[in-house]
DNA sequence: TATGAATGAGTTTTCATTCAT
DNA sequence: GATGAATGAAAACTCATTCAT
């Protein structure tokens, strides 16, 4: 997940930090290209050509970005495991993704940005180590369902409308808190929303 | 979903369309920042003083973009009625969106961009128009559930399920044909698990 | 002072001075470079085209205000005779050019505007015409201290000061107002001053 | 009349000085609309994102510069004093503003041209500042007359005179040349010729 | 390490002018 | 006469990146 951690000085380490930090932060607001290297310089408090001394480049900061993002996306469906209860793993994974959605939507945000404009960065990662970490999960789930532990269901769509039901809470958040209005955790209730469609969904 | 079709001569609005649907296609792909409107000429087929000749400015095309989108996206969710079948209307609601999201990809991502982005030019439309249109069917669904025609649901929720679902199969494109690979109609597989989803969750 | 009156139809001529009167306006309150043909024809209630099917170009419009206003800056000086009562004389041409700077304004600060910026278009007629004429009044007025019906004065300075001293409340109007504050007509003050000045200066 | 100095290198404060020169130069001559920024450029010998590396637009340099020049052009009128010759000093103030008109004529023709476009950028400072210092010495002036030290005269409409007659060698020098012809010193004549208008004007 | 200085290659827009009807 | 349509040439900025120190 971190570059390569050859004798850096604890100041290196911690200038990275802050550009990759600050760079999250605009690049999940505006943007690749709606973001300059001023701003991810003013937001990290250095100057733009210290920036451009840690990382070569602005797409090198941005793949940095998106790789610890896609690490993190992926770090949960790999827990998901044959022993245990199979619903419940299910709805675990739907939970800890929803969590995620809401302790880190900037680099959900960034992943989204990532997605929708033809993933140019990640597509071989998508098709190559996502696409087998989907197989193998879903070759669970199959199996769970013809085990009869819980309802038959597509198991790879069943992975998509997790995420894409976890990630809508992250992504669209304004949307979310503009047709909420005031006074909501929409967070909370997602996840009583979340427990109960699932539950039904995968009840055997 | 027109424009304003103010004596516009033929030539006008064979132009001005194929501007906007240049401009859908390549906002769609790249966002607004990293679209440039040489790009959209090009798309169009026409030079760049000539686009600019009929949208004042980048910005102006994107707004009506923008605005021809949402109200797309609004229509299905205004036909919801209290009179038919509670399960089927929301069935059928879901079924349209899914529809509109194969059928009209570029907007939907165009859409998603925008929010992702904070909705700088959206949010008074969220705030209100969407808000209000949601407060009312969220109060029929409401209804439906106390009457016990369907499940008990928090019906906000409910609905931020079926975009967020739909979508998806629009905007993470890539990633979903990336993960299913070759050999997979990704809508209909959707409709399928999109049916038998909201057909259990909402079983009274 | 009118252009080649050659068989002009009425609609013509008052759509010709209808954009000269539009441009005069525009280029006299922004200059040559700051003001757009787009402009003119605005003002002119005339579309962009038609504008130009009038004059071959923009720099033709400005020629032609440019002649006229020249003209009528020479007039005066014209009349100054060898005749009459010589202090008169002077102070009549002085009242006369600040009811000019009174009335016409525009066509000062244009005439203003192109001197200011090295008079590109004028100069052989200033070096031309306007010295002549000058050359001619100046030995009217050195004839007329000689004989000392006025008092010794170098007859070019003299004229140059009527020119500052006249055209300044035309030219400099903003500055005159702003400092005045409301309540004053400069234009008539001026001329209580301006007499007095010049009876003065040329009492024998 | 200098800008803020904070920690400006010397090369910084030479490119600065530079551009502001050569800009004076190209808007005296142009105007603000027929200046580009590329004439500014070449004429400082630097390339042009680097002029906008000083300053921040084009504006901001025409602001820099009238604002300098403005200072230049009051600093004399605040030098009339209560004490001393009352006509002499009048003298000496038209004398000092035709010095100023011949050593820095570019300022001259800098503010001549803002002026005459309706001073969008100096209307605060006129009705303000120079307004006010205007009142001042204007109060002076009528007490002058008053104590019978010099002649009754508009002490607001004398000011403008010495301003008219000063800067009219400046603003209209091209004009000025050309009639006179070869073998003259204008200024040199101007001022002989303005000592006389004063000295018969104030004589009380 | 760090940064002030500099710039080439764009990018959006503007505008005088032309063209076709 | 009149104008909608179109554009080449420029102009004001922008920005990732480089350079020198």
């Amino acid at each position: 997940m971190t570059e390569k951690p050859r004798r850096e000085s604890r100041i290196q380490r911690k200038n990275r930090e802050l550009i990759l930090s600050a760079a999250l932060q605009e690049f999940s607001a505006r943007g690749f290209a709606g973001t300059t290297i001023d701003q991810i310089a003013d937001a990290a408090g250095l100057s733009k050509p210290n920036v451009l001394y840690y990382f070569a480049s602005k797409d090198t900061i941005h793949v940095a970005l998106l790789q610890a993002a896609l690490e993190m996306w992926l770090a949960p469906l790999r827990e998901i495991q044959a022993e245990g209860d199979a619903a419940d793993q299910l709805l675990a994974y739907a939970r800890r993704k929803l969590e995620m959605s809401r302790d880190y939507p900037q680099e959900s945000r960034l992943f989204a940005n990532e997605i929708l404009q033809g993933a140019p960065r990640l597509a071989p990662i998508l098709g190559g180590e996502l696409r087998a970490l989907v197989e193998e999960k879903s070759a669970l789930i199959a199996q769970w369902s013809a085990q009869g532990r819980i309802a038959p269901v597509e198991p790879r769509h069943l992975l998509f409308s997790i995420w894409a039901l976890t990630q809508h809470y992250a992504d669209f958040e304004v949307q979310v808190r503009a047709v909420l209005g005031e006074g909501h955790d929409p967070f909370a209730e997602a996840q009583v929303f979340l427990d109960q469609l699932y539950r039904r969904l995968l009840a055997p």
